[in-house]
DNA sequence: AGATGTGAATGGCTTCACAGCT
DNA sequence: AGCTGTGAAGCCATTCACATCT
């Protein structure tokens, strides 16, 4: 086939969707429970009950990777496991530094999750001299000064980053300088990268502020039930016209 | 117009995509922000660079709460910031417990971004007698056996899991019974949960499996370039047929 | 002139439903 | 008989492009 080079030719192939990539990491873990408890085959509705999707969506997402199960029985759960670890990259190592040894930095150095799937902390790495030296989950704090020799030393492609906002962006200036191309980012903040390097953040007061979305939501749907009207006039459509203006968006339960 | 009770009839008001709810607390960071520097007004330009998205999806997003911006003008911060607060529900105050003041827990416990936001930490609880009584980040640990109380005494509705995995279903499980209806969860475990109740997860492990599997393919990328082969009889095509089976996940381009 | 607000077009993901294989 | 793999349909989100307002 060896498909020209014309507008990425509907390849498929490596075309693996985004969502789907994003669900392989909870397909693995299951079938790591499934595995250390020596079941030897599982179907795509058992599978996706354990993961928490539809097993229609799972399907979908199997057929991406290629045709790994057996029609009438299911899918073999070590040949799964295997598929899928090589997939996400995980037969390999991938050392990993942490910057911003805090509260946070030190629990993600703690976290055993890490370890188990390929991944290894190389180095954690902090601002402050005073810690310089101090072990966190047995490995020893190093200067930010030697930020840019630890990378390279350790062929540090992946870069987690658990500093303050403030300095967030410098420290994934020099991460990205050194060689990281990819950064997880915990700090609160949006970062600028070049092209060609993936940052993927998690901010806890984010999914806080999500869920309060939805909890004031439930508590409004509660009282609609009583009320049911007031909603009526809703008034004020001319000069400000947001959807419930200034009534208050929750109401009495 | 008393809209019935019917199929949610088109109404609109409510309903706020569930994307743009996602990204409402990173416009409202940006915006805070230029707040705190006083600036007055914004445009969807700017607004769009701050919050790192572009500005058709940003306007569209806002367009979804109400028309709150001036032609050729732009948008009133200060307004701005109210609008979405009210629509997050941040102008009320949530109070928020923590099970399982591990390492994190404790950062968590620690996390400014929480009470700058509307968010309070009304109790820690553990399930180590050891740890009732001891404070962190000034608060007082509790034990789990008194779960259900604190839960009802602080009218908790939001309940944040960072629990060793084996014991997160079980904390779930009595949050919910105690009346909590927003969770997120740290544990890396399928929370099973009644209809009405809302879950986030967030999962550090699964973040890093994302990035190795795009730095994986960086890496055939590049070396794609050079090889320009192999990729083709790829082989293999009867028994197992997965997209490119032991050959190296690369392609010429 | 300048920037918002929004129909229309596009693209991606999910769900359905069933053909096809074991 | 049972379960996978997948076209087709439907749904949701993003992007485009411009009418509309200040």
């Amino acid at each position: 086939m060896a498909t020209g080079r014309t507008h990425r030719p509907a390849t498929r192939s490596r075309g693996i969707p985004e969502a789907t990539v994003a669900r392989l990491p909870l397909y693995l873990r299951a079938l790591t429970a499934l595995s250390e408890r020596s079941v030897p085959t599982v179907s795509s509705e058992e599978l996706a009950a354990a993961a928490g999707v539809n097993s229609a969506k799972l399907r979908k997402d199997f057929s991406y990777l290629g045709s790994y199960g057996t029609r009438g029985v299911g899918y073999d759960v070590e040949y799964l496991v295997y598929q899928i670890s090589r997939e996400l990259g995980l037969t390999q190592d991938w050392p990993v530094v942490i910057v911003g040894i805090g509260n946070l930095g030190a629990a993600l150095a703690n976290y055993g999750g890490f370890a188990s799937r390929g991944f290894r902390v190389a180095a954690l790495i902090d601002a402050d001299p005073a810690m310089a030296g101090k072990p966190v989950a047995g490995i020893p704090v190093q200067h930010t000064d030697d930020l840019e020799k630890i990378i390279k030393d350790n062929g540090v492609s992946i870069g987690v980053i658990a500093t303050p906002a403030g300095a967030a962006q410098q420290v994934c200036d020099r991460l990205v300088a050194a060689g990281v191309t990819s950064i997880l980012n915990f700090a609160p903040t949006v970062l600028a990268v070049p092209d060609g390097v993936d940052v993927r953040k998690v901010d806890l007061s984010i999914e806080l502020q999500i869920l309060a979305f939805h909890e004031q939501r439930k508590a409004g749907e509660e009282a609609e039930a009583l009320i049911e009207a007031e909603a009526e006039a809703a008034a004020a459509k001319e000069t400000r016209k947001g959807p419930d203006g200034d009534v208050p968006a929750v109401m009495p339960a």
